[in-house]
This record gives structure tokens, sequence and C-alpha cells, in this order.
DNA sequence: AACTTCAGTTGACATGTGTTCACTATCACA
DNA sequence: TGTGATAGTGAACACATGTCAACTGAAGTT
């Protein structure tokens, strides 16, 4: 036990570098890529986008903060990235919910449940869009808006299969879209907050809400005329 | 002009203390507070609540770092002060609107156009409620939630005056009322990014939508009637 | 086997943060 | 007139941040 103790050897820095083991180059960096998204989409379910550090995030992924750079430019790059992400899961749950049998003879109740089920299971990218919807980052708030447009312009096109609906102008049925998307979104946007069985009575009260709207489609005569007579 | 130049004179130190000229103690203390609201709703037109600085608060007002906690226990005591404030000004407004001599005929152009004139005069407010109403602080949530509730529940009230309604049950009221509000208050996040051609436009599609949602009136029949027969 | 590429590292920097502390000058009251 | 309360100050603290520069070592290429 005298001076110098065991200088050389060592026992084993074993770097923080995460197991990557039998992964190719790029696999790898895929990888960490990866788990900066995920710690990212973590700590955002605390906090919203503009008050995450890029330290924090690269301390979630296990990796150091120079890292970063090998991935994004910027935050906001990968901020960029969680948009399309979170829109991604949404639409594959949305063409799924079209394909499925259906399980119920009302549509409405039928498209309640998908966007219920969706809040539980993708809690964390619909918390991200609630809460950057209107956020502190511009580019953000534009790429949700987008993203938003294109489900409700989508949606303006399928509704053309009902009837009335069909026999609208374009113009009428974005407007109609856009009012069923917006409940849609803020139900969702609402259920985060909330207890299983709170969020049950508010999908109740959403689903009233959705079939009230409709029971307006028969009697809907576009005011976009502008003929006064 | 040799050594030791004007050394007691000193021209003034003139402190950057705010001109409180014949204010009384407490009223300049009403002041700086003031002065901190308004700095601290000023950063919030660029950034969201939880990215702003304690200290980029008191350098907008003009006071010492310290000065704030004279005021203020916390960071979310300003902001908790805020929302009440932005919601005082939302419900002046609302009640000035009730009360004026009814230049439309029309109930819903009007309350959209009210909506519309407040985000206009009160877009610091209106952007910050906006943010924070699923921003990352609980409290300030709950607190726009709970504002925007005793809107909701108030309107549900008025609306029982109108043919049909006032046949409805409470909750089927409530149901209706948190349909206009949201869609009311989704309006007002919006023109928050929209220049004046663009508000206008979107005002109009939110004026359709409302009277899209009254068509519906005569014909709902409450759910709420738990017998299947 | 030697060479290049590059995802990752450490260390350092200038700057910003919330909060504590001891202080000062004025107002308000005795 | 003197005395206490208090809205404000500045200096200092321990820490966190984004980013730069120089490096290391394994994977891929020749």
């Amino acid at each position: 036990m005298g001076t110098l103790i065991e200088v050389t050897p060592r026992p084993r820095p074993e770097r923080a570098r995460p197991a990557r083991d039998g992964a190719s180059r790029s696999e790898a960096k895929e990888l960490t890529r990866k788990a900066l998204v995920r710690g990212a989409l973590k700590l955002l379910s605390r906090n919203s986008f503009d008050s995450i550090s890029l330290r924090e995030v690269t301390r979630e992924a296990g990796v150091s903060p120079t890292a970063f750079y090998r991935h994004f430019e910027d935050m906001e790059e990968l901020g960029l990235v969680l948009v399309e992400e979170s829109f991604g899961t949404l639409g594959d749950m949305l063409r799924n919910a079209r394909s499925d049998p259906e399980l119920y003879e009302d549509a409405v109740a039928r498209s309640v449940e998908v966007v219920v089920r969706h809040v539980h299971e993708q809690t964390a990218h619909m918390r991200f869009i609630a809460r950057e919807r209107y956020g502190g980052i511009r580019r953000l708030r534009r790429a949700i808006r987008r993203e938003l447009q294109l489900f409700a312009d989508e949606l303006a096109v399928d509704l053309a299969q009902f009837p009335f609906v069909g026999r609208w102008s374009t113009e009428d049925r974005r407007m109609f879209a856009g009012l069923i998307t917006e409940t849609m979104v803020h139900m969702a946007a609402e259920l985060l907050d909330m207890s299983e069985e709170e969020a049950a009575v508010y999908a109740q009260r959403t689903t009233q809400q959705l079939r009230f709207i409709t029971l307006a489609v028969p009697y809907w005569r576009s005011g976009a005329d502008p003929e006064p007579t």
C-alpha cells in the first residue's frame, strides 16, 4: 500500500458511449440521434420547448454536449424533426382508422375513440404539439399549423362523400372540416391534463358536440353567394 | 487640470430609479410593480413564460434584479397576476359588448367583431393566454382553464334566452357554450400570427362556422337521456 | 497494413442565471 | 425633530448555458 498505487492499470474508463455492439458506423449514428430526439421528447413533457437546453437534451441522451452538433445544427432543427415525427404517428393512426373494419355504425363516435386512443399512446408527441402550436418558436408554430392544415384539407375531401356535403363548394367543405378538426385537436389537448375518468367524460362531451354539428349539415346554405336576392 | 479633479462634486449619480415625483410611498411601489408586469408582458410576446428570466423582467422594467422580490415571491406569482389581468380586460370587453346598442341584428357577427377588436387592442395579453393555456407551467394552465370555464358557463346561462335552448338541460347548454367558446378562443389564437387581410378572411370563416353551428339548434335532442327507447 | 473519416470525447471560455447579504435614502409617523 | 420602516441599490455566490478548439479511437477504405 505504498506510493504510486495502480497508476497504469486503470480498471476501465468505460465511456458513457451507449452500447453500439455490432452496429455499423451509420447505424450507430442513427442510434444516438434517436436518443437525442427521445431525450428531448421526455424533457418536453415537463417544460416547453424554448425552455429546455441543448445540454439537458444531451445529458438525457447520455452523450456529451458537443455531440449534439454532429446531428443537428440547432435546437430549432431538433424541434422541426419532432413536429414531423409527431404528425407522422398521427397520420399512421388515422390511416389505420380508415382501413379499420367499421366497428361502430357511428362515424363520429369512432373518430373520437381513435383520437382518444392516440392521445393515450402518444402522449408525449401530442403534448409537444399542443404546447408548441402557440408556443415561443415561430418556425415550430408554422410547421404545426401547416400539418394541421393538411389534415383538415384531407378531411374536407373525405367529407364530400356524405349526404348534402357533396354538393357544397370546396370553401364550405373546408370551413366544415376546420370546425371538426379544431374540435378534435382541442379535445386532445384538454385530455392531456386529465385523469382517466375526467377524460372519459370529456370525450363523451366532445362526441355530443360533433353530433350536434352534424345536425346542421342538411340546413346549410352557403353564405359565399354574394347575391342578396 | 491636475490630480484629484472633481472628487467631491460628482455631477449626480441619478439612479435608474424611475421618476416617482410627487407620489406617495405606496403609489411609487405600485408604479414599479406595474413596470415589472408590463416588462414581463413585453418579453412574453417573443418568448413563452417559462423561458423568460427574472433578470430580464427587471431589466425591462429598469430596476435591479433584487427589487423583484419586494413585489413577487416568484416568477410564477407574476404569471398568475398576468392571467388575472388578461381575463380582467377580456371581461370588461365582453360586458361592454353586452350593454352596447345592438348595431347588428346578427348576434354571431357582432360577437366575432368584438373578439377581433379585442385581439387588436390587447394583443400581448391574448398571446400570453394562448401560449400558456397549454404551456409549461401547471398552475398557469389551471388558472387559465378555470377562467375560460367561467366564461363558458356564463355564456351557457345567457344562451337560455334563445329559442329552443331555453328548454335544454343545463348540461346541454354547457356543451353548446363550450363549442362556441372554443371556436372563439381558437380564432383569437390564430389571429395573433396573421396579417390584417388574413385576419379579416379568417374572422369571416369563423363567423360562418358559428352560423353553421346555430343551424343545428332547432334539431338538437339531448343524448343525456339514458333511456334507449 | 497503412490511411482517412468522423462520431464522439475533454476542457475551457464568456456570459447569464436566481438568490443572499449588507447597504442607503427617502417617506411616514411619533 | 428624530426615528423606524421599507423600496430600492450593488457586489458576490455557485452554478448552468452555448459554443469553440483540439483530441481520440474505432470503422471503413485503399
